[in-house]
DNA sequence: GCCTATTATATCCGTAACCGATATATCCAT
DNA sequence: ATGGATATATCGGTTACGGATATAATAGGC
């Protein structure tokens, strides 16, 4: 049996937007407009979610069970009742990690192939190859 | 999701049809079919396009002008009237090149956050299939 | 020569998802 | 109290993925 998961698995390649979402989850939960604010800023600004995007891969990624929404609240001083909190699933995190392993395998292909250097150069502004 | 760039430039990210047809063309050019497989080969069969998708992608990549339909043909013993060879262009390199980056630095905040290792896992040809 | 699988390209169309526009409302500093 | 940032949500236009389908040349076996 190939695939005995009762609902439907999430098939690999993620869009962006939902691998960004699971990653800017994978560090702890996040309120949506965070999470927004989270990949622009991981990102350099080269990625800027707008709030269509956003809602509609929430709301596709707790009907998928890859993330759920989390009753915790944080320090009421710092909270803001608008707000709705997600956090992964342990689904979400299997996927989330499968697909930075298949990113990391297509980086190093593309060393193979010389297109990139092998320094790390994501904190570097500027920082060609 | 925006990038900020400079508009004439194609939009990163791309899609992953699209940056794996550029992937495939990056050390040579090859025919459709050759693409198909060697996207599968290289991807351990994880990622297996069909003809919808590679001629589409090749259609819409030949609009961007991203690759070149070559005149060139082999070795005549080993040609096949059928076949239409693709390569690069100068823009394509470049757009495939900024897409390998944008991966190494994804997979560099995928390592910061713990959920894959440090390992370079090569994947490359003879990797096992 | 004939048969069949593989190679090779191409189009159609249902479905999914991106994403800007739009809407609504709250929070907070001045 | 006013305005900008925060926060969530939906709608619709557009794009592209990808299976199904079509066509046909090629290669190898018998």
């Amino acid at each position: 049996m190939v695939n005995t998961q009762t609902d439907s698995a999430p098939r690999l390649p993620l869009t962006p937007a939902v691998f960004h979402v699971l990653l800017a989850l994978a560090d702890g939960e996040r309120h949506g407009y965070a999470i927004m604010q989270e990949v622009a800023a991981s990102t350099s600004g080269q990625i800027k979610m707008g709030p269509g995007t956003l809602y509609g891969t929430l709301k596709r990624l707790l009907e998928a069970q890859l993330i759920e929404e989390s009753d915790e609240r944080p320090d009421p001083q710092l909270d803001d009742d608008r707000r709705r909190y997600y956090r992964l699933s342990g689904a979400g995190e299997q996927v989330v990690r499968a697909e930075a392993r298949r990113y990391a395998e297509i980086v190093a292909l593309a060393r193979g192939k010389k297109l990139i250097g092998r320094a790390t150069m994501a904190l570097l502004p500027g920082g060609g190859e």
